[in-house]
DNA sequence: GTCTATATGCTGATAGAC
DNA sequence: GTCTATCAGCATATAGAC
């Protein structure tokens, strides 16, 4: 099993393959860099790249895959909260924190259409991520009010997060405003000082 | 005068561009459709599609530009009303409206970022758009609480109404649905039935 | 002023040698 | 696992016919 050690030589060129993906990515956008730009930057060819991700798709949807885990983990955890307004407040909570923490990734979701799509296909799963999303914060019955409120909000926050009008504001400072608007759309009543 | 009369060939072939390349974007997207298949359509070569528009974003503006002025449009009706009250609700009943009429269009722009590109430049010229919604939405001095809330509204009814989630909803409800959470959301008061 | 023919240098992707 | 070689298709460009 010596060839199946955590730490092979594969595994590290394909994380380090993956992490200047992200970085290139951020800075020209999806579709402004190449698997040229990749592989120059690792010091390898283009076919090199193709070994360890059969598509440039697949290089994108790599990119996503941890964030849009720790949102299921967020689903998780705020189904798991006894009362309505709990599941809410955690599942708007989650949310929020994880498009703040994630900025860029949000940023480059927001603006690719390949990403938007990578995301699509792991979202539409049996694990309906969208569905989870408006029974937690619309209930079990939401209506079609509901389901469309719930869309504007998402849609709403992750755009604004993501975008660059705001990439000046703190952490804290984003993510509070954030979390105030959605609590104030879904009306969840005002929290103490 | 005579060459300068409203329907020279040049003109009329133009416009027929325009029409194939918004036929051919909303069935495969802007990144999905080749300057080719634009030709293709038309029955000329490529470098015909290139004398009258000298890039493919050329042609993504220039499609996008109707919509965009309709939407100045209502920027200006809207700051012609009286009471503040009015004004919030003709802007966003304006907005919305355009949003639903232009559905194909809107879904276009939310998933091709050479056309949100395109509507950026457009829209950050001395009459901000932007800035001028969130005057009419939020009061000429919203504070940062105010530019996020509008911010997160737009863009959330902007991706919910493009959205192929809602496509089959006819116009008027979809109209009616996202003109309501837009007000709740901006803290109108309710109307009459 | 309107278009055709042709070419350039990219791109994502594949096949097969080492 | 990484290479070289090669592919068709892309946006773009220019020269020149009419």
């Amino acid at each position: 099993m010596a060839s199946m050690t955590v730490g092979t030589v594969a595994e590290d060129t394909k994380s380090r393959l993956l992490a200047t993906a992200v970085r290139l990515f951020s800075e020209h956008g999806v579709g402004g860099t190449s698997l040229q730009m990749i592989a120059d930057e690792l010091g390898v060819t283009k076919a090199a790249v193709y070994y360890h991700f059969k598509t440039k798709d697949e290089i994108t949807e790599a990119v996503a895959a941890p964030a849009l885990r720790e949102l299921e983990q967020v689903l998780d955890e705020a189904a798991a909260q006894r009362s309505r307004g709990a599941q809410i407040d955690h599942a708007l909570a989650g949310f929020v924190d994880l498009i703040v923490r994630h900025r860029t990734l949000v940023a480059l979701f927001n603006t690719d259409p390949g990403v938007a799509r990578a995301i699509d296909r792991s979202l539409r799963g049996e694990e309906n991520f969208k569905t989870r999303m408006v029974t937690l914060l619309a209930g079990p019955e939401p209506g079609l009010a509901g389901v469309i409120t719930v869309h504007v909000i998402l849609a709403g926050l992750a755009l604004t997060g993501g975008a660059p009008d705001h990439e000046d504001l703190d952490d804290d400072t984003l993510r509070s405003h954030l979390f105030e608007v959605g609590r104030r759309m879904l009306g969840r009543p005002k929290r103490r000082a």
